[in-house]
DNA sequence: TGATTTAGTGAGTAACTACTCACTTTTATA
DNA sequence: TATAAAAGTGAGTAGTTACTCACTAAATCA
């Protein structure tokens, strides 16, 4: 992978993506299509120019090189994840006087939402953070910081109203983030194919899950 | 991924499995390591053979190509994962009046006990179930139907007993099944630098989400 | 022991890989 | 409109890939 920070390449990308060529985001897309039906290391450049109906020096002459494509898939996607996990979903709620459940319930439809919208570089994202181990430890420490604080705020606001089991604040983190996660992997990864049956009572059915288990 | 049925190969493989070579384990035990490491599609056949000591023709004497030798490293690890599900776990804890959590909690220790034992070959199943459609789409039928069906099985006889919620039978296992592995899948190949800081605690945590959630 | 099968070798190969570069075409600017 | 800059091209390149095959070494069997 690339072996500058990747915070300033996220940054440079941004100052860029005003002006994008028509073949420069025909390029991108095939790729994110790509990239999410066989994976980053099974995809060839050739493939996706071709994809593209662009020549393959087009890809490098605005990408560089083919992992850069990769990061120009999955940072706008991780950029847009993080701040909207703050605005829309943490702030709105934690100002009223919402349960827990509430919130719950709340940022599990914001995320379905958001992920139904980036289906394909959901998977990307979710492949390669599994299979790119240098990709993984450079972005991970970001997102744990991001995401992660901002949860552990909420959880212990929760937990010190009472609407929380007490149980250690970390490992209540871990726990939450696996099982949703595990959610979404599982329905829009492993098993993309299956439509919505009933998607308000499955939701339902975590936030049940989350708050009271499955015992009786 | 190989063209003939997987069951076969399975099979096949089964009975060959006494006479094994030297070089064919220490071939297998560096296909397995590097893998783990880098995943199938980042590791070449002329690493693999340079790792084992061995003449990069000699993996292919023996297996024939890449694919089969990614085969020969997961089929049996599989092949051990669901018979054990069976005897080891369900009919024993079954046969006696143990609750629900009990069963829970014995299969949570029995699957991590065999995950330790087996951890980068775990890995590589992750990993490669994940990003190798082909390989899914095989053993995918082949799992849920000797696990599910068992764990159908177990979970019928519990909720009819009154001790689990009154949610369908197939969402509460997508749930549990989602669940579980997650928290193994976080564990053994997201964050394997991780120790066991408190293995039973941890258990106990997971045991209790599952029962009781984390509401109050 | 001699003969046959099996295990092991490593140089060789065709296909593919990411990437380059001299060139043409299009767009922006003066 | 003339000029400079940027976008786009595709044949070419050096390196790597999975895999082959003629061969030698070791094990098995008569």
């Amino acid at each position: 992978m690339s072996e500058q920070n990747l915070l300033d390449v996220m940054i440079a990308r941004t100052k860029l993506s005003k002006k994008q060529t028509d073949k420069q985001q025909k390029i991108v897309e095939a790729a994110i299509r790509i990239f999410a039906e066989k994976g980053y290391s099974n995809t060839s450049t050739s493939e996706i120019a071709q994809a593209a109906g662009v020549a393959e020096g087009t890809i490098f002459r605005h990408f560089g090189t083919k992992d850069n494509l990769l990061l120009s898939v999955i940072l706008p996607f991780l950029k847009e994840w993080v701040p909207v996990m703050a605005e829309d979903v943490f702030q709105e709620i934690m100002s009223e006087e919402a349960s827990f459940e509430d919130f719950v319930r709340a940022l599990i439809k914001n995320r379905i939402a958001f992920i139904k919208e980036n289906k394909e570089v959901f998977q990307v994202v979710v492949k390669e953070f599994l299979y790119n181990e240098e990709l993984r430890k450079e972005l991970f420490p970001h997102l744990s910081e991001s995401i992660g604080s901002r949860l552990t705020n909420v959880l212990q606001r929760f937990q010190a109203r009472g609407e929380l089991a007490d149980i250690p604040i970390d490992r209540l983190k871990r726990m939450l983030i696996s099982f949703v996660g595990a959610q979404f992997v599982s329905r829009f990864v492993l098993l993309p194919e299956i439509q919505d049956l009933d998607e308000d009572a499955e939701v339902e059915a975590i936030v049940k899950f989350i708050m009271n288990g499955i015992g009786k």
